[in-house]
RNA sequence: GCGGGCGUGGCGAAACUGGCAAACGCAUUGGACUUAAAAUCCAAUGUCCGCAAGGACUUCCGGGUUCGACUCCCGGCGCCCGCACCA
């Protein structure tokens, strides 16, 4: 540990108070002036921060401060996602309310962020489990519910059995529950639900036009909608008029390939096709077996697939063969009609189950001359396919549907995988669903000039499992808005997932009272510029927001179909070659490192030891070589404070040097402000900006040390007033407070972040001479320093007469030289 | 299986449109300063051969295009992430 430290206990204070005082991020609507929405995803106030967050928030800040000195009016706003079940949890655990734990935590960790000196406009601050907040998705809630894009069902759901709820699919992790990793099993439940699965085809469009969004979400998007186009037709009953089962396939060309058909086990139409008790016991026990199986069975490598043949046959519409029908633990109830036609030929899974049913295979396609393969999903001509026969698959698939549909039988159908959002949660610490069941009246949505529905606080929280509100009888009991009648509550809250899902549109406003949001604020700020936050909402958080906003804009409230511009998905902190978590002893406290070293030394070495994108390996000794950076641009300052002050021209700019090694230094000065500027603009790329930073202070000690003494004094402290302010400002958005602290220390009165970001001149940027490499036949032989404008014909003389290059050029025949002009020279030779 | 991404020194990484591979930082080594240490400053540091000047090799592997390939094309290997019996 180093005892030499520049007196960053003191500045940082300082500086964040001053910041504080002055509002210097506050921010209101300024049409005269170009707007930037730089927003972070907000976080759940667990209790502390932790790197992953130091981590997310200095990127958001680089770019707001960044934005600010290019002369942007920007909103940078934070706030928290406050309810949720480890609230709800600790309250189990320690007696404490829910309430009283979130906002302790709020207090906690937005000190921790006030520590970190991030810019934001602090007035601005929501929480989401305040009334004033989730009111307004409860109006919302009930425009929904008008519109049909709220609804009630029962349905099978995936239920987590130690958060004692249900969880949206989105929600499921590889069977597991996102929050908890408890295996999720399935329950029969009544629930509400959003019709995301209206929008899905917008989702899925607007996938294709967000430049600004990473392919791999957007990979990860399209995936989850899971669109899918085919052909939907009835394959009738044998000997049963009327009784048909309905069938979905991608492949309607290969219907003439179809040597039986599927159903799923859980099916309803399966009760109707069984014919005697024996069967009906067959069929009971196979639906038992598969019940039983749990996720790791299902998931199994190489599975076998397994099912039952039933004595009903089918019949082939487009051929008049009758077929068996069997049910198998393959076909799903939840996706197409939860019935397949099986097409052993050009379908893996049916091949499989064919070969281990003794079930005969048709071709077709026809394969490949070299074709060794299974079940064949390639392209070609069809074969044993009646009137298909000889097209390619496309055609045949237009045709066969045109067929279908001719004849009445079916139509084109789009699939998704996507489901409706399920938003019920059988929890306390969320918002009220507002809605009242009245034995007269059935479902009857609050009044409006009722909302908000507010949380009770007087709960008893014993986890006892079912809603906590079912037993506040001075909740659950209330009038009927409609008849006046006695009427229970709706105990069910919302999914925080809605919360988080508009939040970004409640900055615009946050105190706004007359709705959720005021239009002209929202029209003016939205949509985010730039949003910052971690790929694991890649298809919760950033789907839902995006959907949303959609019915948000279709209700009339706001004009943009989409929240985000740009999405930045930053990687994770590692440490020791795997993720901070307490469990593996690996974690760096940012309190802790924020005493030692510094906020500005934590934000740097986030920032500098990998691009956001990435995962960063997190390394202490790395943090140490952030510190000392900025102690060597501190001592540099302090002991010339007194030079720079003597310097002319005290804003920046210096007359240009007469001394060669003036200007050779001022080009550096003046290179750095270009790559800086370049490195932020293009992908954020801080850790190569911070680099070029670095070589300008080098370059600094080097000139102080040496040329610079040889130079008139006033040229001298000239050249280093413009480098060091120069610095100041490139690194002030990366080090906010020890950059402010030495703007202050060079006499200047108006905060850092007010200045403009600085800009390259022309002139000090050009050259003389250039350094030009020398190759013979691709290999480096020797270099030579030019005149820039040398002509490739001079150049390619200089470059024969060089040398180091001659002997490599003697008794060989050149063939021809290429001049990349101010690069290179390449000579091609020949023996 | 499908989709996306990645592969460069001891480590984190850099290289814009094909043009000096390894910038910047960490670690290591040497030197200066010091009674000494720390801090600081200066220097060296891809691998191999060589006392040296210098040379050869090197961006996962194998081919190709090109005067020239980390970058483009073809084939392979390996790793990471997401979805996964989605018909």
């Amino acid at each position: 540990m180093s005892t030499d430290r520049y007196p960053f206990r003191t500045i940082e204070p300082k500086w964040q108070r001053r910041w504080e005082e002055t509002r210097q991020f506050q921010v209101t609507e300024d049409p005269s002036r170009p707007k930037f929405y730089c927003l972070e995803m907000f976080p759940y106030p667990s209790g502390r921060i932790h790197m992953g967050h130091v981590r997310n928030y200095a990127i958001g800040d680089v770019l707001a401060r960044y934005k600010w000195m290019r002369g942007f009016n920007v909103l940078h706003p934070m706030g928290w996602d406050a309810f949720g079940l480890p609230a709800e949890n600790a309250a189990i655990e320690h007696g404490v309310h829910p309430a009283i734990w979130t906002y302790e935590n709020i207090e906690h960790m937005r000190s921790q962020f006030k520590k970190l000196g991030i810019s934001y406009d602090w007035s601005r601050e929501i929480a989401t489990c305040d009334p004033a907040y989730y009111r307004w998705e409860q109006l919302i809630f009930i425009r929904m519910l008008d519109r049909g894009l709220a609804y009630r069902k029962r349905s099978s759901v995936n239920w987590c059995p130690s958060c004692q709820t249900v969880l949206a699919n989105e929600q499921v992790e590889a069977g597991r529950c996102w929050r908890c990793d408890s295996e999720v099993t399935k329950r029969d439940i009544d629930g509400w639900y959003f019709k995301i699965t209206a929008y899905a085809d917008e989702l899925l469009e607007w996938c294709d036009r967000l430049p600004g969004w990473p392919e791999r979400v957007m990979t990860m998007q399209r995936n989850w909608i899971g669109r899918s186009e085919g052909a939907e037709f009835d394959l009738p009953v044998s000997g049963r008029p009327g009784l048909s089962l309905r069938v979905f396939t991608t492949r309607p060309d290969t219907a003439f390939g179809m040597t039986y058909a599927v159903l799923a086990p859980e099916s309803p139409l399966v009760d109707q096709l069984v014919t005697d008790d024996g069967e009906r016991d067959v069929v009971e026990r196979f639906r038992a077996e598969v019940a039983r199986q749990s996720e790791q069975e299902r998931v199994a490598e190489d599975r076998p697939k397994r099912g039952v043949r039933l004595s009903a046959h089918i019949v082939n519409p487009f051929n008049g063969a009758e077929i068996p029908l069997f049910i198998a633990d393959y076909v799903l109830v939840t996706y197409g009609t939860g019935a397949i036609m099986a097409v052993p030929g050009e379908d893996q899974r049916d091949w499989d189950f064919a070969k281990s049913h003794g079930l005969p295979i048709i071709e077709t396609v026809k394969r490949p001359e070299r074709w060794t393969g299974e079940a064949y999903t390639g392209d070609g001509i069809k074969i044993n396919s009646g009137f298909l026969d000889g097209l390619t698959i496309p055609e045949a698939k237009h045709k066969a549907i045109d067929w279908l549909v001719a004849r009445g039988l079916g139509t084109a159908k789009v699939n998704y995988r996507l489901r409706d959002w399920g938003i019920s949660r059988q929890r306390y610490w969320g918002a009220p669903i507002p809605v009242l069941y009245c034995p007269m009246c059935g479902m009857v949505p609050e009044r409006e000039e009722n909302l908000p529905v507010v949380l009770p606080r007087d709960v008893q929280i014993s986890g006892k499992g079912g809603s906590p509100l079912a037993d506040a009888s001075h909740f659950v009991n209330a009038p009927c808005p409609k008849c006046g009648g006695a009427a229970r509550r709706e105990t069910d809250t919302m999914d925080t997932f809605v919360e988080s899902s508009w939040y970004f549109l409640r900055y615009c406003s946050p105190h706004y009272d007359a709705g959720m949001f005021d239009p002209a604020a929202a029209e003016y700020w939205m949509s985010v510029d730039q949003y910052i936050g971690g790929i694991e909402h890649a298809v919760l958080h950033l789907l839902y927001a995006r959907f949303y906003t959609k019915v948000l804009r279709d209700l009339g409230l706001t004009k943009v179909d989409e929240p985000f511009t740009a999405l930045l998905s930053q990687g994770m902190v590692i440490k020791d070659g795997a993720k901070m978590s307490k469990s593996k002893g690996n974690v760096v406290d940012p309190d802790e490192l924020i005493h030692n070293l510094g906020a500005d030394t934590a934000r740097l070495f986030s920032l500098f030891a990998a691009p956001p994108e990435k995962d960063l390996d997190w390394n202490d000794q790395g943090v140490e070589g952030a510190s000392r950076f900025l102690n060597r641009i501190w001592r540099f300052v302090i002991s010339h404070v007194a030079e720079i002050g003597s310097a002319p021209g005290a804003r920046g700019r210096v007359e240009m040097p007469a001394t060669p090694e003036g200007k050779a230094f001022r080009r550096i000065v003046h290179e750095t402000i270009n790559r800086v500027t370049a490195d932020i603009d293009r992908d954020f790329h801080f850790n190569t900006a911070i680099a070029a930073i670095m070589e300008l202070v080098n370059a600094l000690y080097a000139f102080e040390a040496s040329a610079g003494e040889r130079m008139p004094a006033v040229e001298r402290a000239g050249l280093l007033r413009e480098a060091v302010e120069t610095i100041l400002r490139l690194l002030g958005p990366f080090c906010p407070h020890v950059t402010e602290e030495l703007w202050e220390q060079l006499g200047h009165t108006e905060s850092l972040f007010a200045q403009r970001w600085p800009g390259a001149d022309l002139g000090a940027l050009v050259r003389d001479e250039v350094t030009v490499v020398v190759q013979v036949d691709g290999k480096v032989r020797g270099r030579m320093t030019i005149d820039v404008n040398a002509s490739s014909d001079v150049v390619e003389r200089l470059a024969l007469a060089d040398d180091k290059v001659r002997p490599w050029v003697a008794g060989r025949r050149i063939e021809k030289v290429v001049v990349v002009p101010k690069r290179l020279v390449n000579i091609v030779t020949r023996p």
